[in-house]
DNA sequence: ATCGCATCTTGGTTCTACCAAAATGTTCTC
DNA sequence: GAGAACATTTTGGTAGAACCAAGATGCGAT
């Protein structure tokens, strides 16, 4: 039983909840609405409390729930700014819980496991699928990998940029955020790995073998191309540092 | 009365953040480490006053926010319960902005779309590496499900089920939360597809298509059965209703 | 025009108080 | 003595005032 639904829009009298509730529904409706601008500033905790005729301690509390769900960006000291939420932001507010999993037994494992699994599905669909947008768009960012060879910050980044080409194929804005949230997540783990122009070479090879099995309309291939890619550059992080 | 006791340079702690944030890193701490056993009623809030020597204001807080991370389930006038996290409870604590999400153009269809781009690759796998206990789980699903096709509540469910063992095969333990997930999020607008022993029937032979591909070995067959199979019953549902 | 200081604003925190509902204890009844 | 009805205590939710410190602002001096 799922308990989070913010089931009723009651604005009938009975057995109210919390009175911060409402404000947060209000507010949220004014974000979702418009009326209160992407990216601009809350008002004022104290405007706010006039303005719903409430205290303060509802509003701050209020603030700190719509915060948690992504809907604001509560910078400890500064007025809170707008957030209209997106796939993106949504994975994004799991992000604390997300850290605490990696840090028990195989937590890492899973996730990087389900990373490989999404994307042996991705590159499987791209062989099928994808049309000539995509192609060239994946000709570019392999093109601007094998550039940054030399610069293992920016190949880190162009390698990213390449498979992120891969998750916005489907179409579903759902992917790319959930590139994202892979990314970030994985980042601190991943980052620590030892980049040397060596590997970029070896990995750059790799994502050509994809492209290249993509580009011959062969599934078969691009999954394999893509599982041993991972699995070797996830082997290569493991034994940088001992599994923790 | 001791005021400022932690306020700055009290230990590793670089910017003055909000006092709420060591209370909950400790409270979360002691969660973590059993101290605070599962399932078990956190102390009341006069009590953690005493304990972190803070006020009840930023106990209130810290309260909220592990609450909002999933750590604490916290009913409007009752005792938050400790709630050890979980895969599920991570997921569990997007719902609220996903059903926003699933509320704006096209968001159950990108929902949906990525579930069956899930399922693909979870019957895909299966159909290559489901060792026996996988198979005969998948027997036994699928019995429960022949058996309750007269009754379309129970079908529903073992309907559920069948998908659900399909998600414990990669030993993974993202994916059955992610299946949980999936069930609770389109619960709302799956569950108001008209059901009848004919459907279920119907439903019943794209299950038996599932497994037997899988039994063959034949990841394609499988693929394609569920493939099939989702997009039907999705296609039902839409027409059910017209697309919000 | 720019820098620097005084001031205002505003978020973070504490405190006190009150209310209502939950939890607990007590008594009464059968 | 068990269970129901009632009284009391706990406890979470809300209000409101006050204070502090840091950001934002404005103004005067250079």
């Amino acid at each position: 039983m799922i308990h989070l639904s913010h089931s009723n829009a009651d604005e009938s009298v009975p057995a109210e909840g919390r009175a911060s509730d409402v404000v947060v529904d209000q507010i949220q409706r004014q974000i979702l609405s418009g009326t209160l601008e992407n990216d601009s500033l809350l008002p004022s905790e104290r405007d706010l409390m006039e303005q719903f005729s409430t205290s303060r301690t509802v509003i701050r509390e209020a603030v700190a729930t719509l915060a948690s769900r992504g809907l604001l960006e509560a910078r400890p000291r500064f007025r809170p700014v707008v957030r209209k939420p997106g796939y993106d932001t949504a994975l994004n507010s799991v992000g604390s819980i997300v850290q605490l999993m990696l840090q028990q037994e195989g937590g890492i494992e899973s996730l990087f496991a389900s990373r490989v699994f999404v994307e042996r599905g991705l590159v499987r669909d791209a062989a099928v699928s994808a049309n000539r947008e995509d192609i060239s768009a994946l000709k570019e960012a392999l093109a601007r990998n094998k550039n940054a060879i030399a610069d293992s910050e920016t190949f880190y980044e162009t390698d990213m940029a390449f498979h992120g080409v891969l998750y916005g194929i489907p179409r579903n804005p759902i992917f790319p955020a959930i590139h994202i949230a892979y990314c970030s997540w994985l980042k601190p783990h991943w980052g620590q790995m030892l980049r040397s122009p060596e590997r970029n070479e070896v990995n750059y090879a790799s994502h050509v073998a994809i492209y290249t099995a993509i580009l011959e309309r062969d599934p078969d291939a691009a999954e394999e191309a893509l599982a041993t890619h991972l699995s070797t550059a996830w082997e290569y992080v493991r034994e940088t540092f001992g599994a923790s």
